[in-house]
DNA sequence: GCTTGACTCTTACCTTGGGGGAGGCCGCAC
DNA sequence: GTGCGGCCTCCCCCAAGGTAAGAGTCAAGC
């Protein structure tokens, strides 16, 4: 018979008996037989090849469910989804290396440490066609979608570069539990604006007073970057660019205060310049972005 | 005052208000103040520096014991523990990097996938001195350093490059709970064997007989390579080296059964090629070599 | 001074992916 | 028949919190 017991079956395929009963309870990995008397596990032989496939995909931290549905759809399915998966891994992986260095060259006793490049720019009075709703960490997703949805579908003029670009407003803090104000915002020409908005009914027209902000850019392809920054997986990074910019506040004598900067990042511009479409799996480049007095 | 309750505190810090009363708790972060009579937590405004600190420590997924170690050195000490903690995290990711390009080319429908470059070699009767023992996951990289304190104390004429590195065989598994025997063995030159032998009574001396080898080479700096490889963190790397070996041994019409290479590996030498000496930091290059017939 | 609502306290249970052990069967060799 | 090792289930344990329940506290408004 090429019927194995469980213990044997867990040298050959480097998982503990402990783990193979776990899989079995899940329905990750399933013996092939249980003897229904005695309640023995027998795993045949040709079940190693998968037993090794979920051993690999543990140690990359797939989650059991995970896994198992992996095993579940066609290999190349599986073989896809891992390697977005991974992605997401080492985009995460880059943010924790940025956190490593900026900790590692604070500790060692560099006053301020300037892990992004911050600069400021003077923002003319300028037409925004804003989208403004309460939304948690959920909806925020959901909300940026829905106006780039709106926006696409009815053309707008070009405008060149970061002027045009859109970006969203942090008013309240945005998390599972608080749903502080987001407001995505496009900015358009405003000699126009009055009729470009009347063909946006779910848009509201604002006008913003001419400001200056100071801004980091984020680097492309960190984790919880794609949207709703700050909201979906990466605190730290935000933590990063607020200590640049107070750095920056600091260095240019600017009062602290008058950079409209709270401790929750309330009031903080994302902007997004990727050039192309903003999908679930583009990773658009974005700044981050403070105005001040 | 510049006292703030733990809910202000939580903001300020971007830590949850339930992960304060944990470090509270393990003193890992213990607030400025708690009121006697109705419990309250009050800390201190400047606390939130610290706070700060331990929320990106987390990040970096350092344990709340490490975390309550680092904060008690001093920075500079622990910017130093910060980027080894660090390097050795890189090091897994790397490893898991590798692990996941296997997996994804593999379910992509590759018969067989070649990470490593599998290649063989002579190795011709030579006399090694050896040091045997029986240890387990803990006592393996004591073992290697007892043997390399050995040979150090007393010359040993070099031999060059491969010929006398050093290297340990697993006769056993070793695994925090079985202790199969562990040997640590150094190539000397046959003519002066039994005379080099004699200033090692530490080591024993034994003649190898001639054999084949197939190995791969296994990158540098992969997590667990550094001392007992399989046994410390990478049981993976094992496998994408075995995995190698044997589409190694398809590929050139040797008989999978005559290549000495069972599932838990035993019979397996690591070469260590480090050209400088091997310490707690350094991340000697290694091979993955079984004899065959 | 009282009420109200927001805040905080403790306690206890849930999560993921197992590790460890106790107490009880099972099977095989001698 | 008697070990001995392997296997079973069941229970508790870990990190690092999240969530909920029930009770006590604080501070603002009236």
């Amino acid at each position: 018979m090429d019927e194995v017991s469980i213990g044997e079956f867990a040298r050959r395929s480097r998982l503990s008996v402990k783990a193979l009963r776990l899989y079995d309870e899940l329905g990750v990995l399933v013996p092939a037989r249980v003897d229904q008397a005695s309640g023995y596990r027998y795993y045949e032989v040709g079940q190693v090849e998968q037993a090794r496939l979920v051993a690999m995909m543990r140690q990359l931290d797939v989650p059991l469910a995970g896994i198992k549905e992996l095993l579940g759809c066609d290999p190349a399915d599986a073989a896809q989804r891992i390697a977005a998966y991974w992605q997401e891994a080492e985009a995460a992986h880059r943010s924790r290396r940025d956190l490593a260095t900026y900790l590692v060259t604070r500790l060692s006793g560099k006053r301020s440490v300037i892990m992004y490049e911050v600069a400021s720019r003077e923002v003319p009075e300028r037409s925004l066609l804003c989208l403004k709703r309460n939304v948690d960490e959920q909806g925020a997703w959901a909300l940026g979608k829905e106006f780039v949805a709106i926006l696409r579908e009815r053309p707008l003029p070009r405008l060149d570069g970061r002027a045009g670009a859109a970006f969203c407003i942090y008013w309240g803090q945005v998390s599972a539990d608080s749903d502080g104000p987001l407001e995505w915002c496009k900015p358009i020409p405003g000699a126009q604006a009055t009729a470009l908005a009347s063909h946006y009914p779910e848009l509201s027209l604002r006008t913003e007073p001419a400001h200056r902000e100071a801004f980091v850019a984020l680097p492309a392809g960190t984790a919880g970057n794609p949207m709703p920054p700050g909201t979906a997986g990466n605190p730290m990074q935000w933590q990063l660019a607020s200590e640049a910019l107070y750095a920056w506040a600091d260095e240019h004598g600017i009062n602290p205060e008058s950079l409209d900067l709270t401790p929750e990042d309330l009031g903080v511009r994302i902007t997004y310049l990727a050039s192309g479409p903003v999908t679930a799996t583009s990773v658009p480049d974005c700044d981050f972005a403070v105005p001040f007095a």
